[in-house]
DNA sequence: GAGCAAACGGAACATCGTCCCGTTTGACAA
DNA sequence: TTGTCAAACGGGACGATGTTCCGTTTGCTC
């Protein structure tokens, strides 16, 4: 629907129908994106707006006139998170040492990610279609990244080859609910271990 | 853990153990208990503890003083809310021109528990063992009540016979998630019309 | 570089959870 | 019955957080 593709071009869509922000809303926009998708990660989607808010260096009033409620800014992080993961699999492929080495660490990326996407499912009980959609432009988005990664370790002869990158990300995904909160489950570490158990026994030492 | 425990033996606990409450304690718990589970239904379980109070005609602090944070509270209501559950079957059945009838009323104050049982999902998250022995209780108690309400309804011949407690109190619940705060899904009226389909087409009216 | 609208920051305000303290009240012994 | 005291109470104070307002700044355009 229109969702997926306001997401797939979304700039195009902003540049094009909508009388062009300025520079600096710009800058604010994606400096407050990733400084809420950082304290996501430490401290939940419900964190205070005022953490968020000093993190990127702006003041709170800001936050609302981008993102007029916190489903907003939630959703808008959500997808921000998305398009991060896209970029970082190839850049890891080509930057770490091994191919199982660049799995794990967009594995733990996907992991910072699942925490906005929790959130998003509690802050979006009550709109079924609208998260259907959003978790749709995920699977979309995600799952090929995510098979790349699994094919190019598979390909080197690290891992084993029977894992769909569908199957892991659900199993990570499962690994992380209720992790946040809780000083007795660490999620974290659990996927790790998932994820170093994928390796072939003669694959050699990263 | 004690958590578990309190949920088995709760009451005895309380008059056991503890050295005896003064009367106008025990009285204002049951009265913030009732006030908070009617509270629940209309504004669900994050509900401003000042409107709990005011309605049971009592001081903010009297609630810390009974139940130290809202788990506490939602639980105890649970607790609560199960005990007058497990009485209601019986007095309804006693009470109702028909057996469907009380069923059907029965139910009706289940789905008023259902927020409290749902609120507490979300309080509990962190809590894995609690919830599973707070829900084990829940079942035990009132699965047999409704099987009894079921059962004699069947035995009048208005309702099908093939239904069992366990499976409609199942589907009740699955129709009341999400439905919180969400216009667009009546939950209650969809209840009833399970409910109603129930009957057996050569039913008298109630 | 001048003017104007957009955007900003931070303080003010409102709401809610939590805690404290002076007062009341129930239980029990004399 | 009455006196005593600890238990329980009410409500206001306080801190944290969400939300909004307004004077100031900043980036576009001519």
């Amino acid at each position: 629907m229109s969702d997926s593709q306001a997401a797939r071009d979304g700039q195009d869509d902003r540049t094009q129908a909508a009388p062009r922000k300025r520079a600096d809303a710009r800058r604010n926009e994606k400096t407050l994106l990733d400084a809420a998708a950082a304290i996501f990660v430490t401290s939940g989607v419900e964190a205070p707006l005022r953490d968020i808010a000093a993190r990127a260096g702006v003041g709170t009033a800001t936050i609302y006139r981008h993102f007029p409620t916190r489903a907003d800014l939630i959703i808008a992080v959500y997808r921000h998170q998305i398009e991060a993961l896209v970029e970082a699999g190839p850049a890891l492929l080509a930057g770490s040492a091994t191919p199982h080495a660049a799995l794990g660490r967009w594995i733990d990326l996907f992991v910072d990610f699942l925490v906005t996407k929790h959130g998003l499912a509690a802050v979006l009980q009550s709109d079924e279609a609208g998260f259907d959609a959003l978790h749709a432009y995920f699977l979309d988005r995600l799952v090929p990244v995510c098979g790349r990664l699994l094919e190019a370790a598979a390909t080197a002869g690290e891992i084993r080859s029977d894992m769909s990158a569908l199957e892991l990300m659900r199993g990570v995904g499962n690994l992380c609910i209720g992790s946040e909160n809780n000083p007795h489950y660490d999620a974290r570490r659990l996927v790790e271990l998932l994820i170093a158990g994928l390796r072939l026994p003669h694959a050699q030492a990263e």
